[in-house]
DNA sequence: TTGTAAGCGTTATCAA
DNA sequence: TTGATAACGCTTACAA
C-alpha cells in the first residue's frame, strides 16, 4: 500500500495525497474528506524511509548510552521522550558499551539522516573528533562534557557537588575523609575530585593525592579500594563516592569487617540510585535531576537541528545533597 | 559525496560503483581498484536510506524493552548485539515502558522495513495482535511468553526454577512458605506460582493462595507484602520472590522488624542481579543465562527473516539456583 | 486548487 | 564485463 495505491483510489494525483498527509493548506475541503476517507479504510501509513529520503530528514533523535546496567539513565530517556514527543520527534537508543568504534558506528546515523540529532550521555570520542561532528551536526551532551569540546551540554555542577559533600564530613567534624573514584567517567570524575579537594583545602584540612582510589565502577573493586583505604597508616573516617554502587562496596567492606557505617565511618554516594532507598544502612548520596536532565537536552538538540550555528549552550542543573543513615556518624 | 560522485571521478557508472560496494563479482580487477581508491580517497560511505529504500530491507534488528529501569537486560542485550554483528545485523534499541502504543509505534518500523525484524523482551500486545504481526514478520519473544501467541520464544523454563526453589525451601524443613509475584510479566508470573504451588503439592504440604501476594516490582511494595506475610495467623518461614528488587524489599522489612534472614526466614528472588552478591545478606536466587537468551533470540529472529515461514521453535535453556546466605536458615 | 514530473541515493534489470 | 535506466515511496517546484 503506498501513496501511489491512495491516489488511484481517490481519485486524485498522489501530490494531493502527499498534501494531505501533511496537513499542507490549499486541498480542497472535499478532496481531502476523500482522501482521509481512503487512508482510513486502507489503514494507510506513508513509508517512512521513502519520506527520510526525499526529505533528508527523519524526525529521530539518537540517544547514545555508555551502557545498559546502570538504571541511572532510565529517567533521562523518559524525560528526553517527553519533551521530544512534544516536539513531535521520535526517539532511538543505542548503546555504546565505551567502545568509540561502536559510537561512531552509530553517529553514522547523523550523515544518512537516519536521526536529526544525537544526545550523547557520555562519548568516547577525543575533543576534536567531536568538534568535527559537532561542526557538521547537532550534538549536544548530557550529565559528561568532554574536556575542550564546544558543543551544547547539560549536567550538575559536579564539582560543587563534591564540595559539598565534602563539606557536609568536615561539618560533621571528619578531618580524614577518603575518596573513591575512577577513570571511565573523565570530566564528572575529575570535577568531583576537585570539589572534595577543594572543601578540604578551604577548612584547612591537608589534601593528600593518596587518599584517592580509582575504581572500574564494580562493587567489589570499591571493596578493595576501601580496604586500602583502611589499611592506611591513618585511615579515613569518611569516604565519598562516586556512584552509588562503589558506595555500596565500601559499605559491604566496611561492615565485613566491623566498621559500622554511619557510626565509625560515614559513606556518601553519587546519583541517588533507587537501591540507596533499600540497602541497609540507607545510603547518603547526591541526586541529579534526571528527568530534567532529559528534557533540557531535548531543548538543546532541537535548538541544533534548527540552527546548527546556534551558540552552544552549557547549562547547570541543580543536585541536591540527600542524606540517610550512611552519614550519621560524628567523628 | 553520492555513489553518482564516485562513479564520476572513478571515470565509471553508478553500476559499476554499486558493484564494487556490494563486491558483487565480474568488475575487472582494474575498475574494481580505481574505485575502491576512490571510495577511499572521498570517505564515501553509501547512504543507508536510499539503499533501504531500494531494497526494502535495513539489515537491523529491533529490540524491545520494557524498561531502562533493569540492568537485568543489559547483558542480554550484549549477546544480541554480539550475534547480530556476527550476522551482519545491526540492531537499534527500543524502550516500550509497559505502553502498547509505544510498542505499537516501533512495530510500525517492520512496516518501513526499518528493521527486519524484533526481538522483544516483553509485549504488551494481545495475543491476536501478536498473531496478525508475526504472520507479516518476524517477531520473536526473549524471556517473556504471550499466552496464546504462535511465534518463536525463547526463555527458562519458569515453572521448574520456581518447583526447584520452592523444593529447597522444603528440603531445609520449610512447612509453610510465601510467595511475593507481581502482576506485569504475566507469562513468567503465572509459571512461577506454578511451580510453586506444584512443588508444595508434591511434599505434601498444603497450598494456600493466601501465601502469593502481587507487587508491583518495587521494593516498597514488597516490603509491604512481606509484613502481610508476617501479620498472618500462620506466617511462613520462607518467601520466594520473583525478582530480586522484591527480595531485597523483603529483607529489608525482615531485617527491620528484627527478623534475622538466613535464620528465622529464608529468601529467595530472581534474576541474580548484580546487588544479590553485594546486598547484606547476599541473596540466593535463580539464574537465567542471559547471555545465551539474547544469542539465541537472535538465531530465531534471523531464521524467520530468511523464511517467514520457518516454523515457531521454542527454545528453553537451562537456568540455576544460586544459593547464598539468604538462604542459611533451617526451619 | 490540482496535477505533472523531477529528484532523494540506491540496486537491479536489461542490453550492449 | 560494463553502462543506461527504471524503480523503491515520497515531497515539492512548477505548470496548469
Amino acid at each position: 500500500m503506498t501513496i501511489k495505491d491512495i491516489a488511484k483510489l481517490a481519485g486524485v494525483s498522489v501530490a494531493t495525497v502527499s498534501r494531505v498527509i501533511n496537513d499542507d493548506a490549499g486541498v480542497a475541503e472535499k478532496l481531502r474528506n476523500r482522501v482521509l476517507q481512503v487512508i482510513k479504510e486502507t489503514n494507510y501509513i506513508p513509508n517512512t524511509v521513502g519520506r527520510n529520503l526525499r526529505k533528508s530528514k527523519s524526525d529521530m533523535i539518537l540517544v547514545m548510552l555508555p551502557t545498559l546496567s546502570n538504571p541511572f539513565y532510565a529517567k533521562i530517556l523518559k524525560g528526553i521522550e517527553k519533551r521530544a514527543s512534544e516536539h513531535d520527534y521520535g526517539i532511538l537508543v543505542s548503546v555504546t558499551h565505551h567502545e568509540s568504534r561502536i559510537e561512531k558506528k552509530y553517529l553514522k546515523m547523523l550523515q544518512m539522516k537516519q536521526a536529526d540529532g544525537v544526545i550523547s550521555l557520555f562519548s568516547t570520542l577525543i575533543a576534536e573528533e567531536l568538534n568535527d561532528l559537532a561542526g557538521k551536526y547537532p550534538i549536544v551532551q548530557c550529565c559528561e562534557y568532554t574536556e575542550g569540546a564546544h558543543l551544547p551540554y547539560v549536567m550538575i555542577d559536579n564539582k560543587k557537588a563534591a564540595y559539598e559533600a565534602t563539606k557536609y564530613f568536615i561539618s560533621s567534624g571528619h578531618k580524614r575523609i577518603g575518596m573513591i573514584s575512577g577513570s571511565f567517567y573523565e570530566s564528572s570524575e575529575r570535577a568531583r575530585e576537585q570539589g572534595y579537594k577543594e572543601a578540604l583545602m578551604d577548612s584547612g584540612l591537608p589534601f593528600d593525592e593518596g587518599y584517592i582510589f580509582k575504581s572500574n565502577y564494580k562493587p567489589e573493586s570499591a571493596m578493595e579500594m576501601c580496604r586500602k583505604l583502611l589499611d592506611m597508616p591513618e585511615p579515613p573516617t569518611a569516604v565519598l563516592t562516586v556512584s552509588d554502587t562503589l558506595a555500596i562496596g565500601a559499605i559491604k567492606y566496611l561492615k565485613s569487617v566491623g566498621v559500622e557505617v554511619g557510626k565509625d565511618m560515614d559513606v556518601i554516594g553519587f546519583d541517588n540510585a533507587s537501591i540507596t532507598r533499600v540497602y541497609d544502612p540507607t545510603i547518603s548520596t547526591v541526586s541529579q535531576p534526571r528527568y530534567d536532565l532529559g528534557t533540557v537536552s531535548v531543548d538543546l538538540v532541537i535548538e541544533k537541528i534548527n540552527n546548527l550555528s546556534t551558540v552552544n549552550k552549557g547549562i547547570i542543573l541543580p543536585h541536591e545533597l540527600i542524606l540517610r543513615e550512611s552519614t550519621r556518624g560524628e567523628a
